[in-house]
DNA sequence: TAGATTGTTAATCGATTAACAATC
DNA sequence: TAGATTGTTAATCGATTAACAATC
């Protein structure tokens, strides 16, 4: 499905698409025009067109995209029937927030186990996922593969943390940590969560020119 | 400082130059030069000067940038000295995982308060932060203007509460629940953390071609 | 001074938008 | 059939990179 060359800026509007298709289908509608939902989105209809015909042929002339058709199509595209799984280091609260309030699998992925050193965390589980002790992360991760580990541990352990994850053969990390990893393994593809950087941006953008 | 048509690929890059900077400040590194600096973050040296560029005239021929005179300028440049604030509505796991770990006032923030509708949260401290009744927002916000207010609201009543807080008078709106705001006051500017939006494309980068 | 490095102008590259023949 | 709308090619726009005179 996934084809050569497409660009990231066209692979970050996907998830997007993905989201606005779910709630236009939840709302019942059947088929849109590539018109109609730039309209709805911000977009305009020759960039969606564009985007989408980096992957196949989903519409139909003079009737448009069958939401249903092209949410499946987008979500394959995605990885989503992939059977992704992950672990999570660091369960601490944003850890657990991420636990008990991230819906993992409507995103196609399967959270296993989360990861901590400290002793109160231990042998319990959080929302159903079990926490073990760091120590047993390269036994577990031998007979349980992960697609990603998602870190959520301090600053200071971040880079340790994450040659670990990429050393027992991760394909992906998912970083909330605020540091710049480079994993000597470079077949792991890092994706940031940065915070600081998103509330800078939204504190550029509503600070007053000098 | 800020100037007129400096895009949005220049803006946000600068809170990760600040990132740099800052970590290079600390190793006690006091000037470099656009070049070095670009080959340690993957940029072109051209690119740098150009972005500076955008702002005035920062560096030195023959020498480079002073470290902590840029992270002067790129600090005011973001707004890091406007004494922004900020309260936060929603105080569930994830509201609460901010308020404990996430470092306001390293960003130029000062978060004022938490507002939530459940008895047990109530006329409590996290970490410091008040945390009052949702129906107190509006008269709180009269005597403590608030420069962003953050969402960590369930999805159902996000809309809802975005539009208070523009009605209130925020001029910015960081917004961590999965919808795509727009709230009736358009000076308002929404930033958002969409992580469902960032775990599909990580899904994306790691899933083999079909 | 000579070497290094800036800020800026020009060239290139890539992404977005417009146009339109094909066709449902 | 006639109207609507696609997928794609061409045109435009914007962002990145290269080059270089200015100068510390």
């Amino acid at each position: 499905m996934k084809k050569q060359n497409v660009s990231e800026a066209v692979i970050r509007r996907l998830p997007r698409y993905f989201r606005h298709l779910t709630e236009l289908n939840q709302a019942g509608v059947v088929r849109i025009s590539s018109s109609a939902l730039g309209k709805s989105m911000g977009l305009t209809a020759s960039q969606i067109r564009q985007d989408l015909s980096c992957f196949g042929e989903f519409g139909q002339q003079g009737y448009g995209y069958n939401i249903n058709k092209l949410l499946h199509e987008i979500g394959n595209i995605l990885g989503m029937q992939a059977g992704h799984t992950a672990v999570l280091l660091g369960a601490g609260t944003l850890g657990r927030a991420l636990i008990e309030n991230f819906d993992f699998e409507w995103s196609g992925f399967h959270l296993m186990a989360a990861f901590d050193v400290r002793p109160e965390m231990l042998n319990q589980t959080v929302a159903g996922v079990p926490v073990l002790h760091i120590d047993q992360l390269e036994g577990y991760l031998k007979e349980h593969p992960a697609s990603v580990g998602i870190l959520t541990v301090p600053k200071s352990v971040a880079g340790a943390m994450a040659d670990r994850l990429a050393e027992a053969g991760v394909k992906g990390i998912w970083n909330f940590t605020n540091i710049e990893l480079n994993p000597k393994n470079e077949d792991v593809f890092v994706e940031n969560v940065h915070f600081s950087d998103s509330l800078q941006t939204l504190s550029y953008m509503i600070s007053e020119d000098v």
